[in-house]
DNA sequence: CCAACCAATGACACCGCTACCAAAAATTTT
DNA sequence: AAAATTTTTGGTAGCGGTGTCATTGGTTGG
């Protein structure tokens, strides 16, 4: 019914605007306005006269031009380091169900695990005014920190937890939860365990370092049974690194792998080798993913509430920009499960 | 250094406007804009001042007032059924790696396999002004259908082929895909084949249709073993849904299902109870994702280039937008990868 | 019956930037 | 050296909304 609009120059849109549905109402541009922000701040008979006019001219408000009036974008902005990783799809679908019911649209990008890429992202998300930011972990550059900073919104650094936060945190220790999990298997009375990790991004690192203290603490060499890479994460090179790791030390009675999809790996190729899992060798991973309860023997693993997290972290940057009661850092937990790969 | 702004009224986001950058440059603000968007049409002298000036101010453009003076948003829309699938964690992947170089911005959406959140979402995230939209599948409803069209931006449907697209679409026949691994199986001596399917969205329905017509090409009832639900899909329903399948029909000696999810969860319970893969059963699954390959036995399955199509549907866009040639619909193919749990 | 108040509506300026056009400066041509 | 052309810079208006304040009309109470 609106179809044939005048051409659209490079200038205009080419949309419906304000000003058209106010004409076609008979009222004022500012009290279209208003009808659609606060509708119980309009009469009823100019809303329902108001509401058609919108309807027939499929009106669509503009959000560039709120934006510019108002100062709220009504997006937020969110960067990962991975989209394929699926503990960020789980994260991404707890922030969107917490931020799209509340009128919020995600802005999302991609920083590849790579600080430049990172730097360049904040900077170009900037532009958009988002009303809030959520950036993964709490190693941003030092330029990226201060620029955030400055930029005086609410941001929420997600998955680990610091004292420190840019503004607020949301996540686990996995200093703790490397650590946990290493004094579990202690506790099940195995000796000679091992690490294994790939791509060994900082919150690996933390991992990688409750394991070290755990083993300190139970007098065994911390470095000895260690295995990392630098290279990406999947069940190949965790099948690979699991060979070349007993291999090269057949003494090892456990395996700790920095996630489920390394000891995912591993545990399908002890099936190919028949090595008996855990009578031969117990295997725990780390972030409890899907298939993990799925396979044979099913993997101990340490599991965080990924969407809860989401939530939590959306959920925060909404308290915040409504000047609620907010918490500086939230302690997401982990627990470990234990299942059949270590019993 | 520009730490101390005035304090921001409800009205100015207190941001260092481009105005402060030229006067600090000692130029006029169109020469700042000038500066930033094509620098070859600025003198080297201000360029450098103006560069100066952009750096101590810390200097972030508003898109807002970009896209309001200018037409251009500089945004994509992508709405996708779910967020937590593996499927559209890679179509991501590639949508993000081709948009974002060329200066994109990704707005996410999920519609919950929802056409009615889908409606809402599609409104929403017009106000935003998109340069594109990239949806999923082809079978959006009628208004929604209608408000894209008139929008006038490039539009991809994604994931699946239609000769009557929106705008362009990008995808394979998932008709044709559900035919082939059956014809596939039928060819390898497998004469009754189930069929199970859960979530059964538009694609995954297509891939039934093809099963059954292969099905009735070699005098079966299309019907008698089939197995679907509505529920979502998951390992466990995999197992549960194969168990359900053969014990109502013992006598079905492979196994085609909607996805690999299900596949690798229906191979995992013949693990535990000690049924044969392939020998008693062939099993086969759709998508090829990462761990399909390394359970055991290899799952056999039809690969989508995912990444790959991402990257397509986000170049057509890209095309379009640049007025260069363009294509209405791209077929990006799929394969069979004959694995070992139908040797 | 009029002052005081409130709810509903409108006028206007302005958010920050760029399209469009005009003017000035630099360069080339005659 | 003047004219013609090109390159570089600037002035102005406007993109489409909303904040702020003013105005209008109706209601209440003394």
């Amino acid at each position: 019914m609106e179809n044939s609009r005048s051409t659209p120059s490079r200038r205009s849109s080419g949309r419906v605007t304000l000003a058209e549905v106010a004409e076609r109402a008979g009222v004022s541009a500012i009290t279209v306005s208003r009808a659609l922000k606060h509708p119980d701040r309009v009469s009823n008979k100019l809303r329902a006269k108001i509401t058609l006019a919108v309807q027939e001219l499929g009106y669509i408000p503009n959000q560039a031009a709120r934006s510019l009036a108002s100062a709220e974008s009504k997006i937020i902005s969110v960067i990962f380091p991975s989209l394929s990783n699926a503990v960020f799809s789980d994260l991404l679908d707890g922030i969107h169900d917490s931020l799209v019911p509340a009128g919020y649209r995600i802005l999302l990008a991609n920083s590849h695990y790579s600080i430049t890429q990172e730097d360049e992202l904040v900077e170009t998300m900037l532009e958009q005014n988002p009303d809030g930011i959520i950036i993964t972990g709490i190693d941003q550059s030092p330029k990226t920190k201060k620029r955030l900073q400055n930029i005086n919104i609410p941001i929420v650094q997600v998955m680990e937890l610091t004292d420190n936060p840019l503004d607020m945190s949301v996540g686990i220790s996995h200093f703790d939860a490397g650590h946990a999990i290493t004094e579990h298997l202690f506790g099940k009375g195995y000796k000679k365990i091992g690490f294994i990790g790939a791509r060994m991004d900082e919150r690996a690192q933390r991992r990688m370092q409750g394991y070290r203290q755990s083993m300190i603490a139970h007098d065994q060499d911390p470095d000895r049974y260690i295995l990392t890479s630098l290279a990406n994460t999947s069940f190949q090179r965790g099948a690979d690194m699991m060979t070349e790791l007993i291999s090269k030390h057949n003494e090892i009675d456990a395996l700790f792998l920095s996630n489920d999809d390394l000891a995912a790996g591993a545990i399908f190729e002890c099936q190919r080798r028949g090595i008996q899992v855990p009578q031969q060798l117990a295997i725990a991973g780390f972030n409890d993913l899907e298939f993990s309860k799925a396979i044979n023997p099913a993997l101990t693993t340490v599991a965080i509430p990924r969407f809860e997290m989401g939530k939590q972290a959306a959920q925060c940057l909404l308290d915040r920009i409504e000047d609620k009661p907010f918490s500086k850092s939230v302690d997401v937990g982990f627990s470990i499960l234990d299942r059949e790969s270590t019993r």
